[in-house]
DNA sequence: TTGTCATTACGAAAATAGTCGTATATTGAC
DNA sequence: GTCAATATACGACTATTTTCGTAATGACAA
């Protein structure tokens, strides 16, 4: 297998990322859109910035058409791991817990039963161990 | 109250404060000495790392000696919830508990049974709401 | 005193990230 | 065909972060 190496995205490509992850397909008009509702950058910034993700291997295109249509090449679970071990490594002290118990315990979640149900199941098969 | 407008720390800040936040006090020399176990940099890209944060306000030190003392002039548990909350945001849509989801799944974790119960403690509190 | 070594200060280069202007091409309406 | 709208390509400029060389200074041993 060829070995994918690991590129970590910047966090404006994460914001692309994180649009592409819902789409799954989308062109540069429709990121664009997207983007500007929180964000306050020309149409050709973001036409750059998903250039350069296509150079770096973080988004695949089909330029079989005049608008090229962008999804995402790398993995949205696999993505969150590396950054959150990153995280966890250089601000937690390499504790997993010490994360879950922070991000649980700050303030307003709005986890639904569900989740907490989740949360609970995952806890009890550690507990097991 | 003073206005502590919140400031980013860059990832080689963090390293550096991560340091502090362990040692409390520590010199340039004592910083670099532990960063150079994982990281390759001269001594004075050390010191002027540490110069720039203090200017920024996140470490403070004692110069009335040669030799300075520093120590993190910003709270831990504050800014791991600043960049935690960040993250939540950027790579999870904003769901603290997907967030915690990974991070309990993330194969190896070393919690220990009372880091556990802590988990636990705060999840019945949420439970119960 | 003199020489060596460690320290801080400082400026600037190098690397990385983000921004945008402009040229060129394609499409479709008329 | 012409024109307007919209697309990509591309280079360059800006800002931020990281790196390091060099000078000045202080400490200390011989």
């Amino acid at each position: 297998m060829a070995n994918t190496k690991y590129i970590k995205p910047t966090e404006s490509e994460l914001e692309i990322l994180q649009i592409l992850w819902t789409r799954g397909l989308a062109t540069v008009r429709e990121v664009h859109e997207e983007l500007a509702k929180t964000k306050d950058a020309g149409y050709t910034t973001t036409l750059k910035l998903m250039q350069i993700m296509h150079e770096k291997g973080l988004v695949k295109r089909d330029d079989s058409m005049r608008t090229h249509v962008y999804q995402a090449a790398v993995n949205k679970e696999r993505t969150q791991k590396h950054l959150l071990t990153k995280m966890i490594d250089s601000l937690f002290g390499g504790s997993h817990t010490q994360l879950v118990i922070q991000a649980l315990g700050s303030g307003d979640h709005k986890a639904t039963r569900e989740e907490l149900e989740e949360i609970q199941a995952l806890l009890n098969e550690l507990k097991n161990r």
